[in-house]
DNA sequence: AATTTTCCGGACACGTAATGTCTGAAAAGT
DNA sequence: ACTTTTCAGACATTACGTGTCCGGAAAATT
């Protein structure tokens, strides 16, 4: 799994606590924890093309949440980078036995397959059961004043 | 994931079939599905560091499997083959702000990291509790006479 | 209208890991 | 002891993730 996950729902978090209708620039998220800004430009990009994040270009401008953080879960950023195939593809490898049946649907009727599948699917119900929202409110419980700590080093004009 | 997680659970479940004592070479098992057979040689290497197979070589030596069938899991499989470390692999980006805590055990205290190491220890005790001996017997139940198929083109000497 | 700021998208370079191949070492049977 | 069979590790090759860079478009400020 690539790093662009962890940037990606650690800026989400972040943006969450922004005041709605204000979008902050990518260089100042990657000053957060020292990344490299243009890369991570880059994967905010993937998130806007999933309707995540909208972005507006100009001075002011930058990226903000397309929707309330309750209704964004960890899953959606996770397909949003990762993209939508399953970690496991099954090459229905059965399909190549000297005298299978080329009409058969190996990847329904295999049973590695479906075992591996089940997995999945469990992995991404656990994703699909966090928010945003629910993340951002388990840190400020932990960590108070994290909140707006970083929304002073976000936007230091407003605070 | 890579594709040699798919082979060796086939490769286990086939060998599940074959006569306690009797080894399989790998070019039999490849040419099965029609597999690099160099490659999937390698493959069973891991799983014979990882204690699952056990080889022998010279005539008549190739792989079997180390243990009953009932005691090997479908994560032991994966594991050996992918490695123990988890797919989402925290970097403590917060470790990297300009004002944190140098001490802080970011891998335990993170909630970004917390939440998907929860989802991954939901897709381990999925696949932990499938063994290769169960989905044998599904294969068995789903499609009769598969196993007798397995075992002519495995060991046409006996069969 | 010009300029500045910022996002956007693609092209390019780099490093690492997966994939695939090859040759040698070890073991068993003759 | 020799030959055959097979595993085992080293070696090449390819694909992908990572990271950089540049030109273009959009929007606000001057």
């Amino acid at each position: 799994m690539g790093q662009g996950v962890e940037w990606s729902l650690h800026c989400c978090v972040n943006m969450s606590w922004t005041p709605a209708g204000e979008a902050v620039n990518s260089s100042r998220l990657a000053e957060l924890y020292q990344l490299p800004a243009a890369y991570l430009n880059k994967q905010l990009q993937a998130l806007v093309r999933a309707g995540i994040l909208s972005s507006v270009s100009g001075p002011r401008g930058g990226f903000q949440l397309a929707r309330p953080a309750e209704k964004i879960t960890v899953l959606d950023v996770v397909l949003a980078i990762e993209g939508p195939e399953p970690a496991f593809r099954c090459e229905s490898i059965l399909a190549n036995t000297p005298g299978a049946d080329p009409g058969e649907d190996y990847l329904r009727s295999c049973l590695v397959s479906q075992t591996m599948r089940q997995a999945e699917l469990a992995w991404r119900q656990t994703l699909s059961r966090q928010t945003i929202a629910g993340i951002a409110a388990s840190v400020e419980r932990k960590f108070p004043g994290s909140r707006k700590d970083i929304l002073r080093k976000l936007m230091p004009a407003r605070y």
